[in-house]
DNA sequence: GTTAACAAGTTAACCGCTTAACTTTTATGC
DNA sequence: GCATAAAAGTTAAGCGGTTAACTTGTTAAC
């Protein structure tokens, strides 16, 4: 084990302090500027690596930045929406800009939140998705900087968020479906009493109908988990229903089970139905026929959740901030006009 | 902010010593059971949480492991392959039941990485894929325990590793085109001048050939990058070669996206090319026709990886171990029999 | 009845770095 | 020419644990 350089060993060499050393390597104006260049290179030159550690137990900031994902297993994220993996790859650039370092963990209970945020003393947070009430707990507690992302509790007004216009964005994508001729519309997606991303979702395709005086019954609402493979048997569901002949849907991953299982039936799509997604994940261009849908930028998406949340970490008493972001209809092959 | 609680304010509100509470917490039989109920009851009541960055200055172990993946972008690993996201799901929980963090990181730059060994004090590291040489270098240095997955550095024998049979998969996918009566049949994966694993599997589709007697030239070895927007410019090169009836593929992504340039040319699969790909990503059992494709089990892949490195943490004299698991050839709806 | 061994604590140094407060030297102002 | 301030360092305490070495009171052994 190659034996680790520390500030005394370089203090030693040059006959001065640790303090100074430790200046120096902070920038602190409070050495010569012949001195710094001596110690700055005397410590490249012993492979002089600062202890993180050391830093962290005396600062009390570890430059470590936490991002909790609404799964109780990492893993499960990014199988089940590719989003995740995504997302923090963008973020993770934003913030290594600015010296931090990202450790992505799933939901956690309230103890092991607790071991996390003090025991490794993240500096801040990300929450993807869910907020539990015991997160909010905890974030207070510590008094946390904390930036919010589709989150939709609408009594968190105390943390920045980044949010996507989930009415905006399936108002557009029922409206294609109108223009294509379609007048008998369903909506397919988590429990709407439940999931307030999907029934925001929910509440655009409403609004779109109604516009367009295009009639509504509950008949059209369908509750179905965003998977694939519960969609697949959804499927064998939808297919009675002869009147509908196009299908709003709450997440491309469901839209593809759903596709699949008509295939598995030899019905054709989008004769038999026409479909639109939401997310466009990767497989949405793969599938065949691909997959009309709606998309959010991932990319200003994470640079926006990592601006605010650098604007609470530098100043705590900065103002909370809030985005809704645009989101777009990639249109591709899963939709038909009928007349 | 809520005050922070130590193993000081444990002790003086017990009249005690705080090396005696942190002997109760370690479980260190210097405590009298009684003294021990005590301080656990009381660290309890007041919400102690053990702080790791000071364990971890004064014991040198940080458990934490770092897991290292062959991209220089995090997102890319979790975009271009599912297997990433997958692993290290299977991976984490592993090694959290030792007690055991995950940082997960790009590849580095020689600097970064030395930051990051010992900046930030990991105890161990798992390698995804690729070794660059400065990997090694840091590692010797710092006598790192690490385990290596799916690499074939063949000078390589002071680690661990574990990785899966490339040869034995694809000479299965390539038998299998074979059953089923093809006899011009095509290889493309990455260069097999740079890239072992795929060298790997060139070899395996070679070998079938050669044990049917089924002649070979190098105008049946493509090149192309194993992603889904070369596949789809590499098929209109293909589609030229009327006398190839059957294409093994060293990568999923890629022969996903050559399908997807089939269909854009209005050519059927698998009537006009059985294909087979390598991985079972997630999309191929999703894409149409569904794809034909080598699985290999990442669970046990993850399994093994964190065995063979708690070997190596909880005793560094611990022998080498090397293990190659099998693969299954998953049989779906993209090759055709011909006659 | 003395000694040795043990149980249950305590003491204090250490991990590597930061930083407020202090000292010494040199420059500045009038 | 003298007070004042700035520049460049130094000193030492502190961050929150760990742990080897020491102390003290009991118990067991012969």
């Amino acid at each position: 084990m190659a034996k680790k350089v520390t500030i005394y060993d370089i203090a030693k060499k040059l006959g001065i302090t640790p303090a100074t050393v430790s200046y120096a390597l902070n920038n602190v104006p409070k050495v010569s500027p012949e001195m710094r260049k001596k110690i700055l290179d005397t410590a490249m030159k012993m492979g002089y690596v600062r202890n993180y550690t050391a830093v962290s137990l005396s600062t009390g900031k570890s430059k470590i930045i936490a991002l909790l994902l609404p799964f109780k297993d990492i893993s499960e994220a990014f199988l089940q929406n590719p989003f995740y993996g995504e997302f923090i790859g963008f973020f993770e650039k934003n913030i290594k800009k600015e010296g931090y370092d990202l450790f992505i963990q799933p939901l956690y209970d309230e103890k092991e939140l607790e071991l996390w945020l003090v025991g490794r003393g993240v500096d801040a947070a990300v929450v993807l998705g869910t907020f539990p009430d015991f997160y909010e707990k905890s974030f207070k507690n510590h008094n946390m900087p904390v930036v919010l992302v589709d989150v939709y509790n609408a009594d968190n007004k105390d943390y920045s968020s980044v949010c996507i216009a989930d009415f905006e964005g399936e108002f557009r994508a029922a409206e294609y479906l109108i223009q294509n001729g379609h007048k008998r519309i369903a909506f397919v997606g988590a429990d709407i009493n439940n999931s307030i991303v999907d029934k925001r979702r929910y509440d655009g395709y409403r609004k779109a109908l109604a516009d367009y005086k295009i009639p509504y019954d509950d008949s059209l609402l369908f509750k179905c988990n965003p998977t694939f493979a519960d969609g697949v048997e959804f499927a064998s569901k939808l297919i009675k229903r002869k009147d509908i002949t196009a299908l709003v849907c709450a997440a491309d991953t469901l839209a593809i089970g759903i596709m699949n299982g008509y295939r598995m039936q030899n019905k054709q799509i989008p004769e038999c139905l026409s479909i639109v997604g939401f997310d466009d994940i990767q497989s949405s261009s793969l599938v065949y026929p691909s997959l009309t849908t709606v998309k959010q930028d991932i990319e200003s998406k994470a640079s926006l959740a990592a601006k605010f949340l650098f604007e609470k970490i530098n100043n705590p008493e900065s103002s909370i901030r809030t985005v809704t972001m645009e989101l777009k209809l990639i249109i591709r092959d899963s939709v038909s006009k009928i007349n």
